[in-house]
RNA sequence: UCAGUCGGCUGGACGGCCGCUCGGACGUAGGCCGAAAGGCGGUCCGGGAGGAAAGUCCGGGCUCCAUGGGCAUACGGUGCCGGAUAACGUCCGGCGGGUGUUGAGCCCAGGGAAAGUGCCACAGAGAACAGACCGCCGCCCGCAUCUCUCUCCGCUGAGGGGAGUGACAGGGCGGUAAGGGUGAAACGGUGCGGUAAGAGCGCACCGCGCCUGCGGCAACGCAAGCGGCAUGGCAAACCCCACCGGGAGCAAGACCGAAUAGGGACGGCGCGAGGCUCGCGGCCAGCGAGCCUCGGGAUCAAUGUCCGGAUCCGGCCGUCCGGGUAGGUUGCUCAAGGCGCCGGGCAACCGGCGUCGCAGAGGAAUGGCCGUCACGCGAGGGCGCUUCGCCCUUGCCGACAGAACCCGGCUUAUAGGCCGGCUGAUGCU
RNA sequence: CGGGGCAUAGCGCAGCCUGGUAGCGCGGGAGUUUUGGGUACUCCAGGUCGCAGGUUCAAAUCCUGCUGCCCCGA
């Protein structure tokens, strides 16, 4: 599993689809290749200070790191776009999320 | 003890499970991505956010670009004096002013208003070499009114007329700026004398200015003398004076290096004017090649000028070459470094010795989840005689905030906790 | 990293340079006109001039420091 680093990719998967969770909102673009899965993280300015948009990325980190075995599909795209609860939401909470936006996002 | 004030330090601790990144060692060139350069992936050991990492307001280091010299101007910044410093708009010490219980302390863009221009609304008589509204004083006039004196008419009286004098209302001429009033500000202040009333008109003190002397490196201070007061405020209005400033910024810069477009060299085709030489041609004309001259345009420090200079030159086809974009590597962390001791200095700071080795990411690591304890705060309860202290329970409680090349400052944000200096008041000895 | 702009009534703006009275349009309220509504007309209310200091007699305006938003270049 890498990690997205060109704004290209991050470009090429906010055309694909983007399925919103209280926490975060989850994108999902085929590559066409047989590659591995690439992950990418969005915490924009909006959501608050330095502080706040470094908590939001880790703990999106977080959630897809103990939740890797489940879902996630070689070949694929995936970019987190942070959202300010996700400063505060229980950390369960943030998971079971993640994994209905998985299921959703394969359909 | 209480109140005030100033300065410094600190910015939770321990542990469990699972992770990230850098360096070193070992292991491996077998996997994945990519055209390439290169990147990702294993095990062990070690390192891994701040006092402001923030705002980006100053000053530097570093890197690249530009830079012939002189003069003038523009633009921006700074502004008491001395020192510290690599430098600063920072810091330290001093001076002056303001403020504070004229205490500790705090604040000051704190050069120039007798170089010039400009502004000072409203109110007010007058607002900058001003002005005379009320008022005060002198002289003159004075219808009427009043006081007094004289005199005339009238037998006395009542009453009336005339003249003079004084007062008052009023008017005119002049003096004055003490007082009232307006204003943010009214051309020194207070007191005594003086005067018709007044006035630096005179005197004393204070303030101001000039000059001399003394102290101080200086800012400035002190003292004596002189001057009769001239110089209102605003320069965070223009401005003047002194000093400083080349520009850009690690997305600087260096290296590697696709696709596409464009660039250069060579070869071929083509060529503003004139002249010379050579070749083809018997000669001329003409053609080709080379050279020279002339003509044109453009560029050269923020601007102008003077002197002196430099550089470049149109189209089409083919071959080759380098520059360079995306991307990658590097710059990348040892630095005007931290700590301790000694010495110099009032201090900022400087010097010497010893010691330590202290983050390096790059869509951006330094964490996620949880437990225990400590501290603080709020709420509830209990105990001790009270101000108060101690104990127990509980809490979506736990400041501001995340390196982005590095350093010195400034500014701003910040839950609390600790230490020290000074001042004032009170109490005890 | 560098540069620039804006903040004034519920909304959109002027006033700032050159200091002294905060104004315009829409909107709101009341009234007149109309049988009623709209239109038109008259009147009224509504402002910490983003915040905090400073200069000045006096600050929306000048200066300094913050806060928020927007734009541009590499």
């Amino acid at each position: 599993m890498q990690r997205l680093r060109h704004r290209a990719d991050f470009l090429a998967a906010a055309t694909a689809v983007k399925v919103p969770t209280a926490a975060f909102v989850l994108q999902a673009r085929k590559r066409g290749d047989d590659g591995p899965i690439r992950v990418g993280f969005t915490a924009s300015r909006k959501i608050g200070t330095a502080v706040e948009r470094n908590r939001v990325r880790r703990r999106l980190k977080e959630v897809v790191r103990l939740s890797a075995a489940t879902g996630l599909s070689r070949g694929h795209d995936y970019v987190l776009i942070g959202r300010r609860a996700a400063l505060s939401l229980p950390f369960e909470q943030m998971t079971q999320d993640f994994e209905r936006a998985l299921r959703r996002v394969c359909k």
